[in-house]
Formats: structure tokens, sequence, C-alpha cells
DNA sequence: ACTCGCCTGTCG
DNA sequence: CGACAGGCGAGT
């Protein structure tokens, strides 16, 4: 589900609750999800320590605690919300971190592809997939970055925009919102694309995430996507080709067209995208 | 560098 | 019933 406005909107609705407040009580479901769940971990490491940062990598979540990092990947399916105690649990709720103010935080995840482990803070760097995301698609250095795994690359571009060793949080969504702002074809071959192509594109990342930060993400029909507090995001408003397979291109009216790639959907304007 | 598998849920 | 879904890693 969850790509990097999706998981900072998480990280920002989460952390006035967790930073600075310390856990109470760790209810977890030994359940296998991309890393499994071990209750027992969860509550040595965890329990009575106080949070001091929450920290987003990519489509990471870090919770800094005395001692232990808390990671979380929401996967396809994930959520994480604060609720009341009395309230009741959805379906899939994994993992419960009661606070020290009496709410608290629920790791829901229907399909299980996400990640919710305790690690030493040591670990972290080893741990695979966090130890080898490429740079952060809102820093400075990401237009070179680009530039360089797409001359580099002989596959498809979109290929490049989703590979987390080169920029760290793209998905699926974005990608293909970023390829159509900057009239590139998402089937194109990445080093047969100008520098000066590629530089476009690299401008048109950085300002399709700011546009989804500031919208609070993505949220599609099926409503999946939540901020910790419930809400949903409205950039779904403002997106150009994903998910409209057959509407009109908003540029110049021509059908917009779906493919698979590589077992994933592309959505381009076959006219506006080269 | 692509294919498949991991899961559950929803939609046509 | 099959197709598909904001992801990722193992295997080839």
């Amino acid at each position: 589900m969850p790509e990097l406005p999706e998981v900072e909107t998480i990280r920002l609705s989460l952390a006035p609750h967790l930073v600075g407040h310390r856990v109470v009580e760790v209810e977890a479901r030994r359940i296998r999800l991309r890393e499994g769940i071990e209750p027992e971990t969860w509550r040595e490491r965890f329990e009575g320590v106080r949070i001091l940062a929450l920290e987003r990598r990519g489509k990471y979540l870090l919770a800094h605690a005395e001692g232990a990092v808390a990671l979380f990947h929401l996967g396809m399916s994930g959520r994480m919300v604060l609720r009341r105690p009395e309230e009741p649990r959805d379906p899939h709720t994994h993992l419960v971190l009661r606070m020290d103010h009496g709410l608290e935080v629920r790791f829901i995840d229907p399909r299980r592809f996400g990640v919710a482990v305790v690690l030493r803070p040591e670990a972290l760097e080893g741990h695979p997939g966090l130890g080898r995301l490429g740079a952060e698609p809102l820093s400075d250095g990401m237009h070179d970055v680009l530039r360089q795994a797409a001359s580099r690359s002989r596959a498809p571009i979109r290929s490049v925009l989703l590979d987390q060793t080169v920029l760290a949080g793209l998905g699926n969504i974005y990608a293909n919102e970023a390829l159509a702002r900057a009239g590139i074809s998402p089937l194109r071959r990445a080093r047969a694309i100008s520098a000066r192509r590629i530089g476009v594109l690299a401008g048109a990342v950085r300002q399709v995430l700011e546009e989804a930060l500031e919208a609070g993400g993505t949220t599609l029909r099926d409503g999946g996507f939540v901020n910790a507090s419930g809400d949903a995001g409205y950039f779904s408003v403002r997106l150009l080709v994903y998910g409209r397979e057959g509407e009109p291109c908003l540029a110049c009216g021509a059908p917009i067209r779906r493919r698979v790639l590589t077992g994933r959907s592309v959505f381009y304007c076959p006219k506006c995208q080269r």
C-alpha cells in the first residue's frame, strides 16, 4: 500500500503520541509476516522503554528507544493507527503498544507482507533491505543518483524508479505519476533517455512526492490507506494516470493505457509520454 | 533482470 | 470464478 508520502504521513501523525512517551505494555501475536513477530522478544526489548525518535527511511519506520529500535514496514496492506483501548480491534491486528498516555498504537496488516520487528541498534545496518536502501528521493543528491543509475541500466525506466537500492521510497503509484509528469514512457529503456530528460524526471519525482505529502498521501477507492488518526489522504484526485485505464489523458484526451511490466501495471498516455 | 510466491480482500 | 491490489526477496 504505502509509499514514501503515506509512510511519512503516518510518521507525522504518530510522532507526537510516541516520541517522549513510554511503552507500558506490548501485546504481540506470534505470526508470520515478511519477518515473523516474536512476542517474547518484543516484550523483553520494548516493554517499559521510552521512545526517543520516530524516523523514516524509504518506506520503513524506525521507533528508536533506549537500547532497542522497532522497525516497521507496511508492505501492501499495513496500517498503523492510534486507538483508545476500548475501541474494537480491526481484524489482522498483529501488534499493540499501549502507551503511558493511555492510547494504543496498533499494527494491522491483512496481507502480511509487512515487517514489525524490534532490533538492537547495532543490528540495523545489517538488516536486509534497510541496510541496502538507496538515496532519499527528496534529498539534494537524488538528481545525480538517478542519472547515474539510469545511465547504467538497460531495464525500463519504471524498474529503475522502483529499485529501492537506487531511490528509497517510490512505489508503483508515484513512479507512474512522476513519469507522466515528465512526459517519459515507463517502458523506455533507462540508458536510452538523455541526461537532460532524466533531470526533468528527477524534478518530477520530487514534485509529485511533495504534492502527495501535502495532500496527506493517496487513498484509493478501497480506503486502504489512512493516517494514524484514521484520516484518508486526498492526492487521488490529482492522479494523472494511475488507475485511469481507458479514461482520457487530462492533457490531450487520448485514452490512458495500461500494460503489465514485470508483473505490475504501468499506466501512461501513449501520446504525451515517449 | 524478470518470474514467482508470499497473503487476504475486493471487484467485475 | 479469475484478475488484481500502494511490496519485496528468493530463485533462476
